[in-house]
DNA sequence: ACCTTATTTTGAGTCACTCAAAAAACGGCC
DNA sequence: GGCCGTTTTTTGAGTGACTCAAAATAAGGT
């Protein structure tokens, strides 16, 4: 291999390993690997991840991608959530705190920016010893391709 | 024993049978005491229940605790919430949807009527194609307690 | 009191992570 | 460009919070 070149330029890979160093994580194969997973897939699962990194870095554990996540998470490059019931899911986009509308029947999760223009409910009434720093919205509901779909039945008859 | 009196009428006990039997399921001593356990205990979780239920029921089984609670929330008689990276707690307020605030530090989770006067948030922008259910608001940050804590630090030295 | 169905118990199994120790990879420095 | 200390990743095991299934038991209408 070349000494100087890069030895497989992708594209912003170089933005991606800026992140890392912005936030004074060392650039890893793992690491870059990860955030190309992440990006275009917003609410990616980390076994989604971890199949995905694989298929550049075979060798790659299930655990140094938890490693990773969570690494990326602390430093707010990724966020996290969590629905109810569901395993934790990342997405690259942070800094906005937007939030999410779930589907309670194919469990599909969707962005939704608040139509409200300052925070919602950022000013809980009561419990004013409370001092909020953030507040998350889930949406629980049915998308679009749910409501296209036959009522559940429990027999078919 | 006498056939027409209550053997033991604990108070209100008769308005916990009442709410089984509204949802038509069976009024049953594990039934009963999972209730009485939910009863001024807000955001209790299966293992506290339990642990409650066996003191009036020796026998009973955390299997057997956690079907209670998951019947009683499809019928609607608890709310079950799950923040993210929390167990799932249960509660006996339900009906009007209020929200939690989670404490980042020590878990404490307390009821929050929402300000805003019509239901916030309910109204996504965007996703039309996605129907709203149920807006679900989680505020994060400290109790008063945690606040009134000294830093946590590293070390002590 | 009986009988059918709903519940509870027992016992095992799974999912989504987390912990810890050993091996490998970064990257600043000479 | 090679060395070295520290950060990461890998390997392997362990845990919490439930869930599944089959057998035993309890409700409650008749």
């Amino acid at each position: 291999m070349s000494t100087s070149a890069p030895v497989d330029a992708s594209p912003v890979g170089d933005q991606l390993e800026a992140m890392l160093r912005g936030t004074g994580l060392k650039v890893t194969q793992p690491r870059l690997a990860v955030l190309r997973a992440l990006q275009g897939r917003p609410h990616i699962s980390a076994d989604a991840v971890v199949a995905l990194v694989r298929h550049e870095l075979p060798t790659a554990s299930l655990q140094s991608t938890y490693n990773v996540l969570t690494a990326l998470a602390e430093r707010g490059l990724v966020r996290r959530i969590e629905p109810a019931g569901h395993a934790g899911r990342y997405e690259l986009r942070v800094g906005d705190n937007h939030h999410h509308a779930v589907c309670t029947r194919c469990g599909a999760i969707t962005d939704i920016d608040c139509a409200v223009g300052h925070a919602p409910c950022l000013t809980p009434s009561g419990a004013n010893d409370f001092s909020v720093m953030e507040a998350e919205v889930t949406f629980w509901g049915q998308c679009a391709d749910c409501q296209n779909q036959p009522q559940q039945n429990e027999a078919t008859s």
